[in-house]
DNA sequence: TCTGGGGTCCTAGGACCC
DNA sequence: TCTGGGGTCCTAGGACCC
């Protein structure tokens, strides 16, 4: 059977969906015929550009740079806060309208979406007829338009979805590749970053099809293993599967950047132990155990810093955690300024072997996961800001989002 | 009031074992 | 009696993605 995949792609995800939003609620024009973007909380130090709409893009605005940037290039310039949830809701219900055709859909984020047509060609017919089905009822339905790139392959399906927006249907299968895929630059390449395609194009490399060309031998001493990797992306090459069952997690982070840098103890505790009652608990969540607890520094020159520690047993107690965590920012922090705080937990699994140590008995410890249980039933009860460790009603309450984001 | 937050994967060096 | 080499685990950092 002939691999037929798709991929689906929200244009200008936040910045449709708010413009959905605001349409519903009456708002008198739509955002997206208008020099505008989603930006972050510049008084929090969060001023980027989250999405931007094509007229902001014309101009040069791009996603990921400041707010004050963007403004400088156009000063009149709309700016719209995000809203996670909404886009959470909007997310969902594509994702949902798309399940009516297949199960076989592969969510890679969340305004994309991979989808096996090959499996339920019989039943829909031609591609690109149901590519424009699709697209039309999703923007009946929901308001917001799409992408959608049709290939033999996942990688290949998602090149075709950027070629150009918004709303268009482009096909990439593998006779056209060279046609249609060679001349783009390099850096259009998934899986070439910033930091590959300035190494490729100090190479003499430019185009995708320069890479497709180029011998592994060649690109050894600066990629290594990676070098048949990156000639077979060029080449168009991708033999992964469209995986339908949503993989377990690998790790769980929380991280945030301070309103103001911070270069005391008493100021970071507070924030440290906020941030891994909030990674405990999700843990707690997903009836897992962690056994890596990681501590991520970012300091005033956005140099990141970060110290692991694996522990003996996997655990998902906060207190141990916590313990984890604060040896380990002692271990790493000197007390430089720094503008961003995180922690990671890691290795992930369904089940503790718990070994009690020489140091605590049975009793000690099944009273601490008793009473985090507790902990956690009044919060899932009264919310999630009801009860919390004495250090922290007495400091500046932190809330965080969970939010993903595009 | 210039630079978010949540992820995955890879690499390289050191420790340790046989 | 002057220092191998393979394997595995752990850690820190970096690249890339949305």
């Amino acid at each position: 059977m002939e691999r037929i995949i798709m991929h689906i792609d929200v244009n200008n995800a936040f910045l449709s969906w708010s413009a959905v939003d605001l349409l519903n609620k009456g708002y008198g024009y739509d955002i997206r015929d208008s020099y505008a973007v989603i930006g972050g909380d510049e008084t929090t130090r969060r001023g980027i550009v989250l999405a931007k709409s094509p007229l902001a893009k014309k101009i040069g605005i791009q996603t990921g740079e400041t707010l004050y940037s963007a403004r400088k290039k156009c000063p009149a310039l709309r700016i719209f806060p995000p809203n996670y949830l909404w886009y959470q809701e909007m997310s969902a219900k594509l994702f949902e309208l798309l399940s009516k055709y297949t199960c076989d859909i592969e969510v890679f984020s969340i305004d994309e979406c991979f989808l096996d047509y090959g499996k339920v060609k019989n039943l829909y017919g031609k591609p690109m007829d149901f590519a424009k089905k699709i697209q039309k009822e999703i923007w009946n339905v929901l308001g917001f338009t799409v992408n959608i790139g049709i290939a033999n392959n996942k990688l290949c399906a998602k090149m075709a979805s950027d070629f150009s927006k918004p709303n268009k249907i482009h096909t990439l299968y593998e006779s056209e590749i060279k046609e249609k895929m060679f001349s783009l630059p390099i850096s259009d390449l998934f899986g070439v970053g910033k930091k590959s395609a300035e190494k490729l194009l100090k190479l003499g490399i430019q185009t995708i099809g320069d890479l497709a060309h180029a011998k592994g031998e060649n690109l050894y001493p600066y990629f290594k293993n990676q070098s048949m990797k990156l000639i077979e992306l060029a080449n168009g090459i991708d033999t992964s599967e469209v995986i339908s069952i949503k993989e377990e997690n690998k790790g769980i982070s929380n991280s945030t950047t301070l309103e103001h840098d911070i270069s005391n103890r008493a100021e970071i505790h507070p924030i440290l132990e906020s941030l891994t009652n909030n990674v405990a608990l999700e843990l707690r969540r997903q009836n897992k155990y962690a056994y890596v607890v990681c501590v991520q520094l970012k300091d005033q020159y956005f140099k990141s810093y970060s110290h692991q520690k694996k522990l003996k047993n996997a655990t998902n107690l906060t207190k141990e955690i916590l313990e984890t965590a604060f040896l380990l920012l002692n271990e790493m922090w000197e007390g430089i300024p720094i503008r961003l705080v995180g922690v990671r937990l890691d290795h992930l699994t369904n089940q503790s072997h718990h070994q009690v140590s020489l140091f605590e008995t049975i009793e000690q410890r099944e009273h601490d996961v008793q009473l985090e249980h507790t902990l956690d039933s009044l919060k899932e009860k009264y919310g999630f800001n009801v009860i919390d460790n004495a250090s922290l009603l007495s400091s500046k309450r932190i809330v965080f989002k969970n939010a993903k984001h595009e």
